[in-house]
Order: structure tokens, then C-alpha cells, then sequence
DNA sequence: ATACGCTTAAAACGTTCGTTTCATACGCCC
DNA sequence: GGGCGTATGAAACGAACGTTTTAAGCGTAT
């Protein structure tokens, strides 16, 4: 179940979030993720120093990655011309489909995503808020520019019903059936395109 | 925190909805639950055998009644012309906000269900899906009436992807600020104006 | 009045939780 | 090679968990 070549830290990281991800944060015990990652059960607290320490290093490893790896699609996808609502919507929805389809541990951690979101978890809220509501305000006036005769309150309805839909896309993504005679690389492209186009014609309803 | 009008089963069902809700169900304990019921630890087991027992109650007795309304709106939509994606949709979409909006612990209990969607909790899918997976199944096919042309895969995409918006936009609509001077049924409809309207750009995406 | 069902109360059951303690082992520098 | 900081291991801590047990209350029918 853990590969000896990594660190007790990051055996400890990876088996959290597998379990964490099937069975929640309080569901998961530090004694199960111990076990899973073949480490002493004090580990965690002296890597980690608590549960919920171990929690937020989860969190953070993988938005940092998730966050930079948007900003760099948006900003190429800025300088591109024609800029499109497609386009922008894909610089959002693309880093996100290739991190629900890591087999990193990747998968684990989108459906962990979707369900602290669902848990209106207020602590973890703040958390994201604080370090990565920059990148989607951004995202927000991009696509806002799109759409200038839009009354702002629906514009705000309509982004949560796209964040809602990829949440939930991404979280079930990994069970969406693949397709025989396909790759990752083209069941993830498919569910990209898929998901654009539904979010670019939901965003310009009439 | 709890109505002494109201019986010891009933007090327990509310209390618990209420704190699962907030804490998930491993999270919250049935010491929690008791207390807030104002009602013994004892009574749990004896109303309900069972922490396990007294969630599948509470999943039913909602459920039962969404599924319900939903059959009688979307019957009555059926047989009213012109038939438009967009009373279908309404049918699917009303009694669900008419629960996320009810005071009565309906709030609580559509943030129950988003979360428990993103576990991904086996047990429950099936519980759905086997009681009142046939009522889903009709709205699907009502609804690939009017996208005749769509391949079928796509349309299951779109349909996964309205059920998500639905599942997280539910689950936020208790906090979603309500303009002063907007009753709560004029708020509720105005929710399911806007996201009918997003939906079905979204499925008839070009 | 008494016996009987149904419900509540209080206490205890054994288990598991997150965390801490303390001893042991390992690697590295002087 | 002895001393030392870092990491691991095994055991124990008190607290909280779901559940069970046992006794008390209480209305109703006999």
C-alpha cells in the first residue's frame, strides 16, 4: 500500500488523502492512515504536529499546485487572440480535470475537494478564500467581460451553477466509465470539451 | 433548542439533521444529537436500534417526499401544452428548491444530501438509486424528447453536469443572500428562473 | 389496587480515538 | 568513537464514542 522510497512525510500525505478522501476527515483515523502508509502511529504528530495540521498541509500542497497551474493557462490564454469565453473557460477547467485524473493521488483529492465544499466546511472556506480567491476573482472578470450586458446578479447565479457542476463532474470524474480504445489523455480532453461547451452556452442563456 | 411540543422520535429526527448536516455523520456524535434534542443518549437506539438506522430514516423521510413532488409536478407538466424543456426542468427543479428553502430542517437536510453525494457513500447511491432511481429515469427521458439529435453520451454528460449545478447550488441557497424586500417565494422562484434558464441553454448547447 | 406495555433515566460496558511519553536506533561531525 | 540531533517504535494516557443494561416512571386495562 506505500512505496518505501518515499519519506515518512510524504507516505503519510499520500495514505491521508486516499482515506480521508473515502471516508472523511473525522471518518479516517490517524491509526488507519498510519497503518496504510506502513509508519509508526506518532508520526503524524511529530511531522505533522496534530489531525488537523496534517489537514491543511493536505490542502495546500495541492491548491499551490492547482492555483499556478490556472494562472499560467489564464495568462496564456489572455495573450491569445481570438480570446474566447471557451478559451478562458478552459484555462479554468483544464488543470483541474488533469489533477481529477492524476494518478498521483490526484483523484483522491478532488473528491476531498468536493466534499469539504459540501460540508460548508467555514474554516477550510476561509482558508481558500484567503489564499486563493485572487486567481478567481480574476477567472470571474475575464469571463465577465464576455458577457457586459449581463446583470451582475445573474452573472454571480450562473458562475455558481458552473462551480457546482465541476465540482461535482470532477468528483464523479473518476468513475465515469472510460471508454474502451481510449486514452486519459482523450477521456480527459472529452470531458473538457464536453464540460466547456455546456458551461459556455449555460453562461450565455438568453 | 428543541420544541417539547413536538415527540421524543421527532425531536431526535431534527437535532440530527441539523448536526449531521454541520459536522457530517462521523463527526457528529449521538451525545450531541441527544443534547440538543434535549432527549436521553438512550432514546436513539431504542427509537431507532441504531446510529446506521436512524440516518436511512432520515434520508427516507425526505426523500419520499421529494420524490413525490417531483412525480406530480412533472405529470402535470407533462400533460400541459405546449410541453417546453423548460417546464420539465422546472418540474425537477421547484420541489427541491421548495425543500432547500423550507425552515422546517429541509435547509439541513439539502446540504446532507450534497454531502453525501460528494462521499461517494456507496451505500447510500444505492439506497437512491434503487428507491428512487425510476423517477430520475423519467425525467431523463422526458428530457431526450426534445434533444432528439444528441448523442447519447452527450446528453448524459449534460445531465451529470445539471445534476451537480443543482446538488451544489441547493446546498448554497440557504446562504445566498437574499435581496430585503424579496419574500422567501420570491426569492425561491427567482432561484428556479435563473437556474431553469442555465440549465437548458446548457443542454441544448450548440 | 395490581399487573402490564411503552417510554425515559442513569450508569456502565468495551472499544477506539488523538495525543503524549519515553526509550531506542540511526547518521553525522568533531 | 563518543556525543548529539533527528527519526522511529512501543506503550500508555485520558477522553469520547456507540451501545447495552438495569431501574424507574406512567398511563391503561383488568
Amino acid at each position: 500500500m506505500s512505496n518505501p522510497h518515499f519519506s515518512t512525510k510524504e507516505r503519510i500525505l499520500s495514505a491521508a488523502e486516499d482515506l480521508f478522501a473515502r471516508s472523511g476527515f473525522a471518518g479516517a483515523s490517524l491509526r488507519q492512515v498510519t497503518a496504510s502508509a506502513n509508519v509508526n502511529l506518532a508520526a503524524v504528530n511529530y511531522h505533522f504536529g496534530s489531525k488537523e495540521n496534517l489537514i491543511n498541509e493536505l490542502f495546500k500542497r495541492r491548491l499551490d499546485e492547482l492555483t499556478a497551474e490556472r494562472t499560467k493557462a489564464l495568462n496564456k490564454a489572455l495573450v491569445t487572440k481570438p480570446l474566447s469565453l471557451e478559451s478562458i473557460l478552459e484555462a479554468f477547467v483544464s488543470p483541474a480535470l488533469h489533477l481529477a485524473s492524476d494518478r498521483g493521488g490526484g483523484q483522491s483529492f478532488v473528491r476531498l475537494l468536493a466534499r469539504a465544499f459540501a460540508e460548508q466546511d467555514q474554516r477550510l472556506r476561509r482558508f481558500v478564500s484567503d489564499n486563493y480567491g485572487h486567481v478567481l476573482k480574476e477567472f470571474a472578470k475575464a469571463i465577465a467581460q464576455f458577457m457586459p450586458e449581463l446583470p451582475k446578479e445573474d452573472l454571480y447565479w450562473r458562475l455558481d451553477f458552473v462551480s457546482g457542476a465541476l465540482t461535482y463532474a470532477m468528483s464523479d470524474f473518476g468513475m465515469i466509465k472510460k471508454p474502451p480504445g481510449l486514452t486519459d489523455e482523450q477521456h480527459r480532453a472529452n470531458a473538457a470539451k464536453q464540460f466547456v461547451r455546456f458551461a459556455a452556452a449555460g453562461l450565455r442563456a438568453p
